[in-house]
DNA sequence: AATGAATGAGGGTTCATTCAT
DNA sequence: CATGAATGAACCCTCATTCAT
């Protein structure tokens, strides 16, 4: 967690630092990412740095944090605007507003990424909890009798997911086009794209 | 790419360093994998792996290709055996293929995984070239009537793929779940999830 | 020296930016000793510390000084209670009663003796000047007839002092041994080792 | 233990690297002793000291080694020419033999004592083992009936070899004053300086 | 008198790469 | 073709001290 110091500065530095430690860890793995690079673009000193973080891993897992609460309040407007929904439909809502949010040149959805193939304890429950959020809604599916009953739920989430991060990495720079395609694809998952033969 | 030099080399050497590179490579992302490591391991001097590569990243290429390679012959020998299997079919047998052969200590299959999560501009293109071979299998299959016309082969494709990749990853120590895992998801593609509700 | 700011606290206050100094100091030679451990101990801010102190020797030098006056105290008690006893009697009941008066967890002990190591002036002053009290004892004690009169009084002195600080050293968590010990090698110094053969 | 690489080394540069870490290390504590000193004394990159040796530590042992064993066969060499002195003569003169080694600006002798005031486990051993090698001598005095039967063994090398570091300490500019001060010294501990009164 | 954010030089250490032998 | 010592920029991090509030 960061240090008293870091929310006891003015929200314009304090978004400042936020924001150049985003961009650095959107751009390139944890390990490459340089808090050198962070400060010159944050504008502050090394020493000022270390006043706000306790090292290089506490900003990285805070922004981790932000990120998925972030996430996750996107996703619990939708779903109690829309209590009837299924899985799908929320989804893809929440993706679509998440998308609509982060309209400046800051990369919210880039750094998203990046967690979502860190191999860090907290990036790792951060996912899982993300996950069961979700299959706790295709449960609910189940008995709704919206899909199959003897679907694996946890499966059929890590398909949706897996296609969806990387969907989003392959059309970082076309945001509609990522929507339609993790549209088609969850389609595709519905409906099935075998004919039985 | 390497030097001739590498390729003058006696096989044993040159397996020797390939090896102690793949296994570096395995471990960690790029950025940490270190050249001093690999030497040490290779039981060469650090002056004669910059008679071998231009540099870190030359091996690193390298490898990227050599394992390209060695996936497609185990595709292409799939397909030969069986000519008349889908493509679900044959990405399910020449996975079980390619895991069944790396048995021993050093491990294609971690560098794969590697290889895609890497955004290099090679990396890209290996992953590209594979996409492709399968898109055609694909299309195969539409017209021999086991797929829906209308589904968006590259689309279907990626999600296969990129659960494949991520599953692995997942299951990295349990390869035998992995397998099982990519055969369920398939055949909820294949079979949808949804009840038409 | 204190700034006068330091002078003018609350005697609560001042013991406690004090005793914190002390701690720090009897746990690390100087340039381990950090400042920030001392402000946060003391639950003090580091802009208040940097005005009590002109910087962090200046904190170290009153140290210095406050414990060798505690020093000097508890030898003139003892002086002024046993005018008759012999520097080495003085020597051994000062060295009891400091010890007895530490008793709680803050270490003016430990403290005195990093001062016994530390090559600063003032604290080769300190040192000088106690030195010199000891020796005008040895000086009386040989118009007494009781110290033999061709011993270079400086050099026993030396020799008891340096053997005493680290003695303490040595024992620094068994004080009954250390005076133990100091007994024992006074009482060597005194009798002799050698036959004469 | 300092790298293969730090031993390939021309005698020349080793030696240079060598008495720029003496030179630190004799000069302040080993917090304050500074990595980026010794490489610019020495006149080598910073690189190029850390492939000569682990880290700062491993000079540091490296060095107390080195000392150590110079003293243990000074030690050595005395004792064998002079089978017959009992352990004071064998005290002094091993101390004048070592005086007259470090005749250069070069000061073993500043080191040894920093080493004497260390409290690391590797000083502490070699201390350990020089001590004991005088308290041996001490016994076989005893067996010899040159010095009376109940002295502590130990308690009277630990008196004589915390005077010997200190006034070494002291007269580090007046080497033949220091041997003086310790015959007289010992010489005193011998007599005794009490009167029997 | 009190605060605590800001600073920047310096700490130890790693690393890919070069080059003389 | 082989070697391995040399390099220096970059790494993360700590610290005493200053200064505006």
């Amino acid at each position: 967690m960061p240090k008293q110091t870091f929310f006891n500065l003015s929200e314009d530095k304090r978004v400042r630092v936020f924001e150049a430690a985003i961009r650095e860890f959107s751009a390139m793995p944890f390990a490459e990412a340089s808090v050198n690079r962070i400060v010159k673009e944050a504008g502050i000193s090394k020493g000022s740095f270390y006043q706000y973080f306790e090292d290089k891993n506490d900003v990285y897992h805070y922004m981790i944090e932000v990120i998925a609460d972030r996430k996750a309040a996107v996703f619990n407007q939708v779903r109690d605007e829309h209590p009837d929904a299924d899985v799908f439909e929320l989804i893809l809502r929440s993706t679509e507003v998440a998308m609509a949010a982060d309209k400046g040149e800051l990369d919210y959805a880039e750094a998203g990424m990046r967690i979502d193939l860190d191999d860090s304890e907290i990036a790792a429950a951060v996912r899982q909890e993300s996950s069961e959020r979700f299959v706790r809604l295709v449960e609910r599916d189940k008995e709704r009798g919206l899909i199959k009953p003897d679907v694996d739920s946890r499966l059929l989430i890590d398909l949706i997911s897996t296609f969806s991060i990387s969907e989003l990495y392959r059309n970082r720079n076309n945001r509609a086009r990522y929507v339609e395609n993790l549209r088609a694809a969850i389609n595709l998952i519905k409906e099935g794209v075998g004919t039985g033969r």
